[in-house]
DNA sequence: TGGGCCGTTGCGATTTCGGAAACAGGGGGC
DNA sequence: GCCCCCTGTTTCCGAAATCGCAACGGCCCA
């Protein structure tokens, strides 16, 4: 909408902290933002940027300002999608922060599902860790996160969260793969261990179960990519560990669960920023990924 | 704030039902706001109002939108309101030393009006005579000084000034008030006078105009204090010296200024310590007084 | 069937906005 | 201490959005 340029400038000198990159950012000269951001913190009558020699930095006053932007941008989204949804047409968009975790199989096929029903609603996927996807929706710039046992803040509000058992993944040929049913952690940690770096949730989760009963993690390979370590277990006899709707549907991958008694299962959570009334095309998506969710691995039992 | 003036558009059309009556009140032609209108139609995709004879009815559309209107409008009311409790406009001190002549209207007035506003700022007003009133600046006593010709000092920074005619006060049944208009210095002499002592500006002013014409001053009663002398001139038939903002709204008082040609105007200043930065709250505090006085008795001439 | 009200449109004038280049000031390296 | 680079800011001027004026077509009511 025309009316919001002047406040999406302030917006963009703010998350880059210099008018010049602000400016490149928005395709307008330096001249015309300073321009604009001088007029608004006339209107204010104080400023809202601190001069420093580095760029500009938002001080209190500005703070308070750009949260009144963000609040106002998604407010007038979500209007904007209610009014598309009277006139019988559903559109809008609908912007989605997820773990890595769930890039094959369970938000692409959420998202196929409901563009088959909406083709005119739109969807951005940002893939981040579980703070960063916190962090997303606090700063609005996701509607919803589904992450795997985020950090708890009391700015997010769970729609959705059921628990993920890791499992053990390997290659067909695998020693491991020729059984089937759990596997103890320790016939695992004989092997290579081709696991998640200290970004991921999963880690998190693996380091605190061996810390407690201190067997040592003999981690061969570690990386940021979870497709990079079902690659690696495809080339050799190496263990990887990954939740269940992160495995893709590969005959010659082969997975299997890690015995609870070794690993207690992780959560999954999809939620909202607490408080905040979604558009109308996005709480639909979140309404029916929920119930997705749920049909696909079933309520939280906590 | 600039940005909401389209929305301020669609907010008075919504109110009026009829593009000309709203655009009357906005004080621009009827066929800016239909095109300004029509942009916000097609931005959104669809009418917002439905076009009837009698003139324009909001659609459903449309109460979403003025509805969103209305909260954007007071959030940012709210933001403003916090941006200026954390600038300090709100909450503050003032002190302000003043001459006498000023604490029946222009002070009272001014300080009411800028309590109305802002009621968390607090005065306190120390009414001393025009050496005293600069010595109070110099020595933080005071943060503005409102006095009639005070002695010339590198010290002081002049907000405001302009000048003052001093008028001759007398009671409504005296021999001078049976005319109006200006009234010559001699025909007041005649009088038995009741005139400020050394300690004021106007005594000083008075004597130097007398001293230049060798003119004898008949003073029956000299007092440090206007409103003594006030008294006294409506139990007699003295003649009191008063500049203008000095005296009451009485209807038992009456007063005619000195010809210019046996006085010439004080001058009559609002200053600060030169240098020094006000507190907010009492920065914006001068900077009404200065536009009041302005609007009072128009901007100095010399 | 006019008169009055309504919103709307074309066109010229005004205001606002943006672009290019020069300016001023503060680090950081030499 | 000097120089270079990066910062925001200013100035001048052209481009674009906005507005005002006048005219038009439609609707209601007397």
């Amino acid at each position: 909408m025309k009316h919001l340029r002047i406040l999406t400038y302030v917006a963009e000198v703010a998350r880059h902290g210099a008018i010049r990159r602000a400016a490149e950012r928005l395709n307008i000269t330096p001249s015309a933002l300073t321009r604009q951001i001088q007029d608004i913190e006339y209107e204010l009558g104080t400023p809202i940027f601190e001069r420093v020699a580095q760029g500009m930095r938002l001080n209190a006053a500005g703070e308070l300002l750009v949260r009144h932007i963000r609040d106002q941008r998604a407010d007038l989204e979500r209007v904007r999608s209610q009014i598309a949804d009277l006139s019988g047409v559903r559109r809008g968009h609908v912007a989605l922060a997820c773990s890595q975790a769930f890039v094959n199989h369970v938000v692409p096929d959420e998202v196929e599902a409901y563009r088959a029903l909406f083709p005119q609603v739109t969807f951005t996927v940002q893939v981040r860790d579980h703070v960063q996807a916190v962090a997303a929706l606090t700063q609005f710039e996701a509607d919803l996160a589904l992450v795997l046992q985020p950090p708890p803040s009391a700015d997010m509000q769970v729609l959705f969260s059921c628990r993920q058992t890791l499992c053990a993944l390997m290659r067909a040929g695998h020693p491991l793969a020729a059984e089937t049913g759990p596997v103890r952690l320790r016939d695992c940690l004989v092997h290579p261990m081709a696991v998640p770096d200290r970004s991921l949730a999963i880690r998190h989760h693996l380091d605190d179960a061996l810390a407690r009963r201190g067997a040592p993690l003999n981690a061969v390979i570690e990386s940021s990519s979870l497709e990079f370590l079902r690659n690696l277990v495809l080339r050799e006899d190496a263990v990887s560990l990954q939740v269940p709707s992160g495995i893709p549907d590969d005959p010659r991958l082969c997975s299997r669960p890690i015995d609870a008694r070794d690993l207690p299962p992780m959560s999954l959570i999809l939620a909202q920023l607490r408080g905040r009334t979604l558009p109308v095309a996005t709480a639909k998506f979140a309404d029916r990924f929920a119930g997705s969710l749920h049909q696909r691995y079933g309520a939280d039992v906590s």
